[in-house]
RNA sequence: GGGCGCGUGGUGGAAUGGUAGACACGUUGGAUUCAAAAUCCAAUGCUCUUAGAGCGUGAGAGUUCGAGUCUCUCCGCGCCCACCA
């Protein structure tokens, strides 16, 4: 018997020896093939949270087992480090964001490394150093030389809270994702980046991404928008000129003021047009409308509307007439309504529409409020356009030339027809808008320009005068943007007339960072180019990035895209040959924690729960996401040093496939402990019988010895295969089969024992990617003098995978009645003895004749009787 | 409103169209112990009286020799998007 596994010594003595070995270090090999891993970097909060366990650990799984495999792996680890809690820390207590970012860091990479993960810590970034963010301020400049970067004036989505623009996919209801205050609109100078310009390639692309999760491409296809379309020009008339007048002899089209452009995708249905529409904002509703009486009144009430999910269902669809009538472009004698319309969106489309009430929802309750024609155009039985707009298949009725033609067909007819007219051309229009990446904000990347006073140009900042560092004098006392209200440091001089000029003191949006770290781990130290081009053409070559990438969902389409888009960017640029980043993606479900409520609707902490002696005064709630205001969240700290890290593991990989939520429990985390001592116990208590590390293998073996090496062999491929699935859950049971089967095997003899070695040893170098402490421990107490760390993955011996014989299934009538044991390789009619001369199968035919019967070799039997 | 996904024991979850419930948690009984913890052994889908039989993957239909798995309809749950023309 030898003494208790001592967890807590054993692991620092292993992460200690794994440290000074450098295992994890990771070089350019051009004759080993390369494997990139990498999660998702945090956010340095100062503490990880059980997510972040449970990101790292799957990847740990990964990265030993291709390391194991003999992959060159390249696995780093950084901070996210710019964002605004450093901010509010900063407001809270006074800490200055810097400080409080890098101490966190440092806390927290102590956290990470006593998980023991296989990280190459010698690449470590974080993006708030200098060192990272100058090379992104060159970036910017190179973006702006290629017509990437732009600048504009336009209306931003504002939070009030966090005083600073939010990017549309920030914005979640109508509030920002952050504070959840309603967002203002309001009109600014911004930096743009044109993610539009690859909204096709972004599109595309995501049909070769066949290891990404099907949601998030359906997820990120959806926010790309991509629509076919028309855009149709019509000429507008006065309301005296339209009132019943027969005065349409006016050629308005020439006067570009008197048109109106609209955008349709449903172009076939032009013939059951009755009425136009443009948004509150469009340029011409202050323009046609603003003098009319009511309006001022229209268009708060419009804006009052709320934009969140509840407000739009209920609201109604509000219009103001203007008076003025357009031309339909293929009825001579049709004018149709021209209103100013709630549900008009200014920054989709045109920001115009004409309404077809029978074939749109919307325009068809839009006609109902204010007595429109409603007419059919699209012929079909399911159609009822008395009760509800129709949008379905069809044929084309009351449309003229078009009568008779599918939609499609008359789509492709219009279009042709209008450009043919040269009133209008067929487009393609996308939901995604331009990336704004301007904040007014301190705790983030400088945008290297000045304004000259003199006349506002806009200069960038000479590369040789990058980067354009944050001051450290910085004052949180007053509200908006700490750059802006710094005494001295905007005020500079134009870098190519000497003028004064002023700094721009907005800072990028944080996403800017994370979209590229992923070429920064290539080459962490390179200090003139972000990434040298040989480093990511090993890494990251044009045919693949990222082997493994693995993350929450929750950036399905702002990280992810962000991080497809800047990819191109770059390689427009000519920093990297890479198209895609992220060959494969693996996003991981939330951890959850059982909540509990006293009977006032108060949280209470678990051990508050426990201590209860009266539990009827409280209530155990659903275990759902953990939060601290839910009281419900567990520090992976203490877990680590009660349990260890090698349990912790185990337990996050065992209970829920990595992809689903994952509950958090008190009996989940100690059966995983139990084991880790078991397999410790098992061992040590076999070991004094055990032949040498490298005792020859014997010829023959007894056969319960045949049997368990039979099993260890096809745990090894079992467990790969699960590995590579992902399907951590999956390859945890298989390991405790494989425990249980040697845990209950009695050797008599030396090649029992020598059977017995066998197995623990491929026991060790599979658990190993899951619980390398452990492993690493047994592996030396089985005597191996190197690291279990730098051992080849095991390799099945194929001939111990066959099955020699099978038990299998006996079915009358389809319905299991009995089964049987045969060779893997009987024949028929073998089958039909044994399935026959089952008691049970006798009964069940009661005497009956076999119409048909069905074998398939190791799988089943099926008699038809009847 | 649109899109995607999911419904399997008391619980988490396994099942290339072929023995449903692997592996665990929990529960029950037993061993060990002065006692407890830990450990070990056994049982554990449901119903019926044990040997045994019947019924079972949200409901209903279909395809098939055979369906948790494929198809359709319905019910329930979850996530994402949403006045996107």
């Amino acid at each position: 018997m030898t003494e208790r596994y001592n967890i807590k010594e054993c692991e620092a003595k292993w992460r200690a020896k794994w440290d000074d070995n450098n295992c994890f270090e990771a070089h350019e090999d051009a004759d080993k093939e390369k494997y990139y891993v990498l999660e998702m970097f945090p956010y340095p909060s100062g503490r990880i949270h059980v997510g972040h366990v449970r990101n790292y650990t799957l990847g740990d799984v990964v990265a030993r087992y291709r390391r194991a495999k003999g992959y060159n792996v390249l696995r780093p680890m950084g901070w996210d480090a710019f964002g605004l809690p450093a901010e509010n820390a900063a407001i809270d207590r006074g800490v200055h964001p810097a400080k409080w970012t890098i101490s966190n860091t440092a806390e927290m990479r102590e956290q990470l490394k006593s998980m023991g993960l296989a990280i190459d810590w010698s690449r470590e970034i974080t993006t708030c150093m200098p060192e990272y963010y100058r090379h992104e301020q060159k970036m910017f400049l190179r973006f702006l030389k290629n017509g990437i970067a732009y600048r504009k004036e336009s209306i931003v989505n504002w939070d009030p809270v966090d005083n600073t623009v939010l990017a549309n996919e920030q914005v979640v209801d109508g509030k920002g994702w952050r504070t959840g205050a309603p967002v203002e609109r309001k009109k600014l100078n911004q930096w743009f980046l044109k993610i539009t310009d690859y909204a096709d390639d972004l599109l595309e692309g995501l049909e070769a991404l066949d290891r990404w999760p099907e949601k998030v491409r359906t997820m990120q296809k959806n926010w790309i928008g991509k629509s076919q379309g028309l855009k149709l020009n019509f000429t507008i008339f006065h309301p005296e000129q339209s009132e019943g007048s027969q005065n349409k002899g006016e050629d308005f089209s020439a006067n570009p003021e008197m048109t109106l452009e609209v955008f349709t995708t449903r172009p076939d249905t032009i013939f059951g047009a009755s009425f136009a529409a443009i948004a509150a904002d469009h340029p011409l509703a202050e323009k046609l409308a603003g003098e009319k009486e009511g309006f001022a009144d229209f268009i708060r009430q419009c804006q009052a509307t709320g934009t969140s999910e509840a407000a739009i269902e209920q609201a109604e669809k509000l219009g103001f007439d203007t008076g003025y009538t357009v031309q339909h472009p293929f009825l001579e004698d049709v004018k149709l309504p021209l209103y100013i319309a709630n549900f008009i969106l200014m920054d989709y489309g045109t920001g115009a529409i004409y309404g077809v009430p029978a074939h749109d929802q919307r325009d068809y309750d839009f006609a109902q409020k204010y007595d429109l024609p409603i007419k059919q155009v699209i012929d079909h039985d399911e159609a009822n356009t008395e009760q509800e707009a129709y949008t379905g298949a069809g044929k084309l009725i009351n449309s003229d030339f078009l009568n008779g033609l599918d939609i499609e067909n008359a789509k492709a007819e219009i279009i042709k027809q209008c450009e043919e007219l040269g009133i209008g051309e067929g487009t393609t229009q996308y939901r995604l808008r331009d990336w704004g990446i301007s904040r007014q904000r301190y705790w983030g990347c400088p945008i290297p320009v000045v304004y000259r006073e003199s006349d506002g140009a806009c200069i960038p900042v000479p590369e040789d005068q990058l980067p354009v560092e944050l001051p450290e004098d910085i004052d949180f006392s007053k509200p908006g943007n700490p750059l802006d209200n710094h005494p001295t440091w905007k005020h500079t001089t134009c870098p190519q007339t000497g003028q004064p000029a002023i700094r721009e003191t907005d800072t990028f949006d944080t996403f800017f960072e994370s979209s590229w770290y992923q070429f920064r781990y290539c080459d962490p130290h390179n200090e003139t180019e972000p990434v040298g081009k040989d480093k990511s053409d090993y890494w990251m070559p044009q045919s693949g990035g990222v082997e493994q990438y693995i993350g929450g969902v929750e950036h399905a389409v702002l990280h992810l895209l962000y991080a497809r888009f800047f990819t191109r960017a770059m390689k427009t640029c000519g920093y990297v040959s890479c198209d895609e980043p992220f060959l494969g993606l693996f996003t991981q479900g939330m951890v959850t924690h059982e909540t509990y409520q006293d009977t006032d609707g108060k949280w209470l902490f678990p051990y508050e729960y426990e201590a209860l002696n009266d539990k009827s005064v409280a209530k155990v709630g659903p275990s759902i996401k953990m939060s601290k205001s839910k009281k419900n969240v567990v520090d992976p700290e203490d877990i680590l040093d009660t349990y260890g890290a090698d349990a912790a593991r185990l337990f996050i990989l065992s209970d829920s496939p990595p992809e689903r939520d994952l509950e958090w429990t008190e009996s989940g985390i100690e059966g995983a402990w139990k084991f880790v001592n078991k397999l410790h116990r098992i061992i040590s208590d076999s070991i004094d019988n055990l032949p040498g590390a490298n005792t020859p293998k014997p010829s023959d073996f007894s056969e319960k010895a045949s049997e368990l090496r039979s099993v260890s062999h096809k745990t090894i491929n079992g467990i790969s295969k699960s590995i590579e699935d992902f399907a951590m859950n999956k390859a945890v049971a298989q390991m405790r089969e494989l425990s249980n089967a040697i845990s209950s095997f009695r050797p008599e003899g030396e090649t029992d024992q020598w059977a017995l070695r066998e197995s623990f040893e491929i026991l060790i170098k599979l658990i190993n990617p899951m619980m390398p402490h452990l492993a690493e421990e047994l592996w030396s107490q089985l005597g191996h003098e190197n690291l279990l760390t730098n051992e080849p993955w095991p390799i099945a011996d194929e001939s111990l995978l066959k099955e020699e014989t099978v038990t299998i299934g006996v079915q009358v009538n389809g319905k299991m009645r009995a089964t049987i044991n045969i060779a893997m390789d009987a024949n028929e009619e073998t089958a039909r003895e044994a399935a026959l001369a089952q008691d049970n199968v006798q009964r069940t035919m009661d005497g009956k004749q076999i119409r048909k019967f069905i074998y398939v070799p190791g799988k089943i039997v099926n008699l038809v009787i009847g």
